[in-house]
DNA sequence: TGTTTTAATGTTCATTTGAACATATTCCTC
DNA sequence: GAGGAATATGTTCAAATGAACATTAAAACA
């Protein structure tokens, strides 16, 4: 689809866009690539363009628009605890952001997106473990079965959602913890979407090799 | 730490960035907020380079660097089975792109990283399931321990790599799999370092509500 | 009250940058 | 061997763009 020389020409605009930040202007790649013309560049930017290879806003300086920036990047705040008060999360109280594409994570265009870090193994059936990281979208409207960050006694747990008889409670996906069956109201701040786990790190130690 | 006007200044910048994939002309800002005079928008960025909320590249067109990009994003291919023959693994062959910030999958600045789309539930009692996205990272030298990408008869597998009496072999993290024993020589391609998991969608299956 | 910060205007300049045009060479294909 | 694509050069232009300087006014602050 692409020979050589363009590829490597696209190659050297996402490094760039990558490591700086921004797109290289078409007399910065002339003279990465040694090109005596600028026009050289043109040709190959026009060619990449209409290969579907590359996108620009015409006109404009460093204005073009890599594979890398199509994709729709969400910046998810993470939080260790959902205050109890709060009718919906904000940015202002989040420990840290996750920066992914919203594709990869289920993450819907409209809705908000919110993490949180799991605390505890109550959820270890359902393949949860401490530590990881659960993405979940700002949704009341929990549906049998979902897995669910919701308020209980002015804690956020998350649970899974039950509905029996048309009344919900929290189940924990682990017999060691109890079934959490609402005194007063349920009050679901986000449904599960995604998860990310962090391996641990490994530490230097050198043993069995 | 910033004045109304200045944040929203700064706003608009990481606004049109999102939206359109470049940084706006300073004449572009001035033109959005109706200033009379482009050195306004020079004096904001000023402010807001010297108080740390942008970066810039001096003298350089649409060279605003948000916060917003100063996160290292990377592309990570996803392969659904590693090719046998495959020495390293190739950008060519890959069914698609994460893309994440390396910090929240530790992925290090050098190694090369790739995604395996996993197959079955061999690894379910190491808490990874039938379609879970597993990030590795290109690397040879496993430890007692480590969840591995290896190379069994042809096939790439997932599986927890174990050395005993010096001998390294494949363990199954689920009893109903058998542990795997190279008869000639274990070829690990990647060593895990984090998992994604998508939560199947819900169908729109409106029933307890 | 005097001083600093923030905010805004008007003008001018030098570079940077994308774009266009004419031309030439090599390589591959039919 | 003709024709076309890919690759490359040289030159010129106009627009886009960042930067600088002088000046004014209101708000914040001590």
């Amino acid at each position: 689809m692409l020979t050589d020389r363009q590829k490597s020409i696209l190659d050297f605009i996402q490094s760039e866009q990558r490591e700086k930040g921004i797109t290289p202007s078409t007399r910065e790649i002339q003279s990465h690539f040694g090109f005596a013309s600028q026009t050289s560049v043109m040709q190959y930017i026009a060619t990449l363009e209409r290969k579907g290879f590359l996108d620009r806003h015409a006109r404009k300086a460093r204005a073009l628009i890599t594979p890398l920036q199509k994709v729709r990047i969400t910046d998810i705040p993470i939080y260790g605890q959902i205050p109890a008060g709060m009718a919906s999360v904000t940015e202002q109280s989040a420990e840290g952001h996750v920066s992914l594409d919203a594709e990869s994570v289920n993450a819907s265009r409209n809705g908000r997106t919110f993490a949180l870090r799991v605390r505890g193994d109550s959820m270890i059936d359902a393949h949860i473990l401490d530590g990881d990281l659960v993405i979940l979208e700002d949704r009341k409207d929990a549906q049998n079965g979902d897995i669910v960050a919701a308020l209980i006694d002015g804690e956020t747990t998350l649970k899974r959602y039950v509905t029996e008889r048309g009344r919900p409670y929290l189940k924990a996906e682990n017999p060691l913890y109890p079934d959490l069956t609402p005194a007063r109201e349920l009050r679901v701040q986000g449904v599960m979407i995604s998860l990310i786990r962090k391996q641990p790190m490994r530490q230097g130690r050198k043993r069995s090799e």
